[in-house]
DNA sequence: CGTATTTGACCGGCGC
DNA sequence: GCGCCGGTCAAATACG
């Protein structure tokens, strides 16, 4: 956790505080099934575009300005392309984790890791303390560590992170890795602070994709996954992805231009509507029930969803 | 047998 | 400097 939030409890609970959920963003409207507000299981209203959810705009037809997009999401003209510029530790507490667009200024957090002193008297003390064991574990044995050597190689060959730009989303499902056009491989998972649910770390199986991505379930509310994407792919859509899912991709996304919109449709949604790969696998395994929020930029995406009512319009 | 997942070990960053 | 923590590695294991 940054300082910052860390001195701004409200940072963390609600981000989108200040702006009026019901007028400025249909995505906020109360009656949605927005998991920001606590009315999740309401069933979602009949469709209207004044009242869809980001994903099903995302999803929707392909009458959507993607320049609009490409604004909104300042996608094209920022150094670091982030699309809603995830605080690294947006997911790191578990129990505070919402994705915020305060900083729409590139500014990717420097510290992946967020030491936070002020929770670690936390409910997963179990954890804590077999963790601290083990570390006291690997401390005792550091001083017959041949097979440490072959490690610190591979740490000083490592390179030092770069920051990549972030894109979280929150996925109402009942699974947690989304399928999402791409292959990815399980690296890691670990255990969150303050949750029950660990977090998993997939990386893009392309050779020279380092696209990576975080899967958690929320704690506060456990239908709620959190997908965070990091980097961006460099590739297409595997042409072997569980079965032919490239060939199946329909022109206007693929031709749509080779920057902004097919990128983030395909590379950045968990499942899209637009993305029949995504689709044909996600709903066999995905309830009906997924929305998707990703909260770039309030004022354009406003402008985005209204030209597209206005679009939808007779 | 090749590929994907699991999981303990390890590293680096940060706060104290 | 130490401890905590998130993130990553890689050997072991599972799976098709």
């Amino acid at each position: 956790m940054s300082s910052n939030e860390k001195n701004d409890p409200q940072h963390n609970y609600d981000p989108f505080q200040g702006f009026n959920r019901s007028t400025t963003f249909p995505f906020f409207d109360d009656n949605s099934p927005c998991i920001y507000n606590q009315s999740a299981a309401a069933p979602p209203p009949p469709f209207d575009p004044s009242y869809m959810t980001f994903t099903d705009c995302l999803n929707g037809s392909n009458v959507i300005d993607y320049n609009s997009f490409s604004r909104a999401f300042d996608m094209s003209c920022s150094s670091s392309d982030v699309v809603s510029p995830m605080d690294d530790n947006t997911a790191t507490d578990n129990s505070k984790k919402i994705p915020t667009c305060a900083d729409n200024n590139n500014n990717i957090s420097e510290n992946p890791s967020t030491p936070n002193s002020s929770v670690s008297s936390s409910s997963n003390e179990d954890e804590d303390s077999s963790k601290a064991k083990k570390d006291k574990q690997q401390k005792g044995c550091e001083d017959h560590g041949d097979d440490k050597s072959k490690k610190v190689n591979k740490a000083t060959k490592k390179e030092k992170r770069q920051k990549e730009p972030r894109f979280a989303f929150l996925t109402k499902s009942e699974i947690d890795h989304l399928e999402d056009g791409y292959r990815w491989r399980k690296y890691g998972q670990k255990a969150v602070k303050n949750s029950p649910y660990p977090r998993s770390y997939y990386r893009c199986t392309s050779p020279k994709c380092g696209v990576k991505k975080r899967v958690e379930r929320s704690f506060e509310d456990p239908s709620v996954v959190i997908t965070t994407y990091e980097g961006k792919h460099n590739h297409h859509i595997p042409a072997t992805l569980r079965g032919h899912a490239a060939g199946m991709f329909s022109p206007p996304i693929m031709s749509v231009g080779p920057t902004f919109p097919h990128e983030f449709l395909t590379h950045f949604l968990p499942s899209s509507g637009n993305n029949p790969a995504a689709h044909a696998n996600s709903m066999h395994h995905q309830t009906q029930q997924q929305q998707q929020l990703q909260v770039p930029d309030y004022g354009l995406l406003q402008d985005l969803v209204s030209s597209f009512t206005r679009s939808q319009a007779p």
